[in-house]
DNA sequence: AATATTAAATGTCAATATGACACTAAGATA
DNA sequence: TATCTTAGTGTCATATTGACATTTAATATT
């Protein structure tokens, strides 16, 4: 910081959220789309995001994002970093910024989180955001409103190279799932085919997931276990200096 | 972003850089400490850092912090992450703000980067800064002001982190270097012993290093040969989905 | 000139980890 | 009872890792 203020600065903060949700067959995301203040249509897709309140600090107005657009509460959450928000790049942003803020004019940096959830698991809520949020598939998301691609495609890059240190692919599965479905996550977001008996081999050494006593019901072939994230275990890993799932 | 526009906040954005240096013994970060508004007095260290100009972007921002410091300009910057400026924690900081600021209870965040320097390879600027910034060994600094603590030490942690990933080590020392150099680079950053000759195994295989044509002179020893970073074979093996250094 | 001192440079072997590969098992359905 | 579908499992060859000690090349000392 340095001595000079400069109380003439017109500079506001706000956060987006990358929301990751696993079907059990891609990757999606939760996007947003509003009504333009010209026409009254929906326009382009963004991510879900807000100025931050005068009384919260940065997470904390990520996770008031997340409960407003999905009733969730303690889930996993993660900064990926702060944006330079071009206010001069896309003239549709122009007009949207025109007409809804004081300040259209405002510096603008945008601090953006990513988020991991099992999107089987709980229904959008029925907020003044729902009707107009929706996942949709990462491979077919291909411009968004205010950069927030960058945001995105960032966000993107960031769950690849983690997932491939740390196990947080588990947050994005229901509590109980099958090697199967693990497997399938890890095969979309590391983007290559992985060998099923090596997968397996190597979850079995690290001891990071236990085996439930409940198998798959009412499927035509046969049924897959049931297996669940071992917590404790994988707290001894990191504490005995693991730090690479290897993937 | 939301509909509501709150025009009356009031928020300011600063970035800080931790400057990494290495002296061939030890890591070092650069700190600066001004005067108390009060008694004159130096007080705190803390990390160089400014409040961002109006017409700069983020990185922008850093790079002129950084420039203005060190005279230095392409250097090894990533971005850390946004920080929220706790504005209520610490009598000291207070203080200063309040003389220092015509709006010291604003809201603050500030934008961390890190910087990697060789720090024999120049010296301090003799300009604003310069009078009240020195290089402290990181295992020395107990406490800064303004939080700076906690973004110091997410940095150490970063650094750790991506070194054993990606061959950063690099920025840390001259282009010419001894593979010893390089070798306690890693050791002391990443806080364990490393197998000499295991080390130098890893660096031959991945082909990252060039064997120069010229030695160390005037060292009561065997001298060393010096090498490079060999940039070009990195990006092949980077094109070739190489992730991970393995350290 | 001989010797001491210092850090540089180098190879092997056993243990572990990886990558490639194909068949049997268990349930639902026809 | 046969068929369909996905689950579940083992081996072998190769690559990688970790542990370990001696020789070399320069300056400094006597």
């Amino acid at each position: 910081m340095d001595n000079n203020d400069r109380s003439n600065l017109n500079q506001r903060i706000s956060v987006d959220c990358v929301i990751f949700g696993f079907d059990f067959e891609k990757l999606n995301v939760l996007l947003i789309k509003r009504k333009s203040p010209e026409n009254g249509r929906l326009n382009q897709f963004s991510l879900p995001g807000d100025l931050i309140f005068e009384t919260e600090n940065l997470e904390q107005a990520a996770i008031r994002v997340l409960h407003d657009l999905t009733g969730l509460k303690d889930i996993f959450l993660e900064q990926l970093g702060a944006f330079s928000v071009d206010r001069h790049s896309n003239e549709e942003d122009r007009i949207w910024l025109r007409a809804v803020r004081e300040q259209p004019e405002a510096h603008v940096i945008t601090v953006a989180y990513y988020a991991l959830v099992n999107l089987t698991s709980f229904e959008l809520k029925p907020a003044y955001f729902a009707s107009s949020a929706s996942w949709q598939p990462i491979d077919e998301i291909n411009s968004l409103a205010f950069g927030h691609m960058n945001i995105l495609n960032n966000a993107h890059k960031q769950l690849r190279t983690k997932l491939k240190i740390q196990p947080i692919g588990f947050n994005l599965l229901p509590e109980k799932f099958t090697l199967s479905q693990l497997h399938k996550l890890y095969e979309v977001i590391v983007g290559k085919a992985l060998d099923k008996r090596n997968f397996r081999r190597k979850l079995i050494k690290l001891q990071i997931v236990k085996k439930l006593d409940e198998k798959q019901v009412d499927v035509p072939h046969k049924p897959s276990n049931f297996y669940a994230f071992n917590t404790e275990n994988y707290r001894k890993l990191v504490e005995d200096g693991f730090d690479n799932f290897g993937f």
